[in-house]
DNA sequence: ATGACAAAATTCTTTTGA
């Protein structure tokens, strides 16, 4: 039976919300949208959703962060929060669907608020790795995906779209995404498309689409079961081009 | 070294993002 899950950074779905009833029209297969930067309380996040039939939950809070699901069949949510990682901000939720547990995370981007800002992503790395170990061991069927706010090689960013010294390429940040691939999670876009240039996010100034100056930090790792039904690894670029668009894309895991 | 965009709350500026 296929299966398909997405991931998009909305920046606001307050402010986005038509753009991805539009988007879930054009897109049917999508089974499971999980949603980044919300920016907005749970009660606040639009109706439109449950209105049409859609299964809606919500990790949300006040004007930043903020994660949510929208499914077309019923879901079971199993946490809010990512055990282990102390921290109040509105970063992950979990659910599981047609016999696979989807974790939709967004993580510390770890360039403001200092070193204690930066040490604040690591500890989410290290809590999902904690995660992911203890789902290996159970040989659950998983995927984490989500805006990782990481660019994992310099194949991932254009030349010069990012300091060397920008927390996501900092060494000790790859290190900490590889070390989740070393558990034996695999990198779904690298699985189907192992080189190239594939980027998910342009920042909104100085024409950074229009200059193609793009960064790939919304990624899909999968288990190794999950990775054996891995169909394609889809980024939806044209998205970007829209009126009033999110500075990142969706992108699509497709199984089989 | 700085600013360029965009969104929300702290609202006509400031904070944060990547």
């Amino acid at each position: 039976m296929s299966f398909t899950f997405a991931s998009w950074n909305i920046n606001s779905i307050r402010a986005r919300a038509h753009l991805v009833q539009d988007w879930l029209e054009r897109h049917p297969e999508c089974d499971l949208l999980c949603l980044q930067e919300i920016k907005c309380e749970d009660s606040q996040f639009p109706t439109v959703f449950h209105e049409a039939g859609l299964h809606v939950a919500t990790t949300g809070q006040k004007a930043y962060n903020g994660v949510a699901l929208i499914g077309r069949r019923p879901f079971e949510v199993t946490t809010h929060h990512l055990p282990g990682f102390e921290d109040p901000t509105a970063r992950y939720i979990e659910a599981d669907m047609d016999g696979l547990t989807i974790g939709n995370l967004y993580l510390p981007n770890g360039n403001s608020g200092g070193e204690d800002g930066y040490a604040k992503k690591m500890a989410f790395f290290d809590a999902l790795a904690n995660r992911a170990t203890t789902f290996l061991e159970s040989e659950k069927s998983f995927a984490f995906i989500g805006d990782y706010n990481v660019c994992p090689t310099d194949e991932d960013l254009a030349p010069g779209a990012l300091s060397p010294t920008d927390a996501l390429v900092r060494p000790e940040t790859r290190a900490a995404f590889n070390r989740l691939q070393w558990l034996g999670l695999t990198d779904a876009l690298r699985a189907v498309q192992p080189t190239g240039r594939h980027y998910t996010f342009w920042d909104y100034q100085a024409a950074a689409f229009q200059r193609n100056s793009g960064l790939r930090i919304d990624h899909a790792l999968l288990s190794p079961r999950v990775t054996e039904r891995l169909v394609s690894f889809t980024i939806d670029r044209d998205e970007r081009a829209a009126e009033k668009a999110s500075d990142h894309v969706p992108v699509l895991v497709t199984l089989r």
